[in-house]
DNA sequence: CTCCCTGCAAATGCTTTGCAACTAA
DNA sequence: TTAGTTGCAAAGCATTTGCAGGGAG
């Protein structure tokens, strides 16, 4: 009999890819690291540090709040994640590194991925002198439908 | 003999303009209120909470910290200035309140405004079931070229 | 009088930092 | 050994909140 995954549970990436992807961006990779990445990488998803934190816990895993800041900044910075600001109140991380956009529920704070690089890349404007691309953000903000 | 307007002074915009504006969005036009809309609205410009106090402050204007922050957010609110989230360690606030988009760079913190309504509003994709359209935000980071 | 605003100070909450203990090569 | 990492607790900081005092009608 086949069981579908318990929501309860996250399910997780293989270390061993999550090592071998910590590996190819130059990441010692260790315990924590790891642990997160397999958290990060099982699916495209954007977590704040509070969230990793709690689904490492209920995954059975455990790192301190440090180390979790510490590491989704090495992983934003080396590119494994992207960061996200859409709420100043917390910092997100989405796994999904390829080039998309977001729509922001502004009543609800739901974050979902939209595929649409055409969107950005077609039709770039020239940058500033001196300047090049680092990347392109795009939110469209919606808000539940009046009525 | 002319002279130039001194950058240690920011111009302000005129007291009965802010005070028209501020009615027309039915906001009670306070002291504090018509102050900070003369700085803000005086040009188009991205200013964090601090920088607002700052300027009040070379203007031989004061308001409180807690009052700039409540003038930001209700005009925000109400849609006289745009809450802008680039910077995580501070919300910036954008007198221009037209469709456009911002170049920001990731070294420099610098944000510039680029006005390319056409690049956002076209080919809007369509939005979740249930919402409907609040905003759309797009940011262009550059970093220095190297070299 | 009444409503609303202001401003000080305290509280909040996310994020960073200092530093000692630890771990792998 | 040695460089690099972890984790606790404390510090840092932008922002919000509680509340007393104040002003406009």
């Amino acid at each position: 009999m086949r069981r579908m995954p318990q929501s309860s549970v996250p399910h997780l990436a293989s270390a061993e890819s999550v090592i071998a992807r910590l590996r190819s961006f130059d990441i010692i990779p260790t315990a924590q690291r790891v642990e997160i990445g397999q958290l990060l990488f099982a699916c495209p998803q954007h977590l704040s540090a509070e969230q990793v934190l709690e689904r490492l816990a209920s995954a059975g895993l455990k790192a301190s709040k440090a180390t979790v800041y510490n590491t989704l900044n090495l992983f934003a910075a080396r590119g494994l994640v992207r960061q996200i600001n859409v709420d100043p109140t917390r910092t997100c991380f989405d796994s999904n590194t390829s080039v998309h956009s977001h729509f922001h529920n502004v009543d609800t704070g739901e974050l979902t991925d939209l595929e649409l690089p055409a969107l950005e890349l077609s039709r770039l404007p020239s940058l500033p002198p001196g300047t090049e691309l680092a990347g392109v953000e795009v939110v469209i903000r919606v808000k539940q439908k009046a009525g």
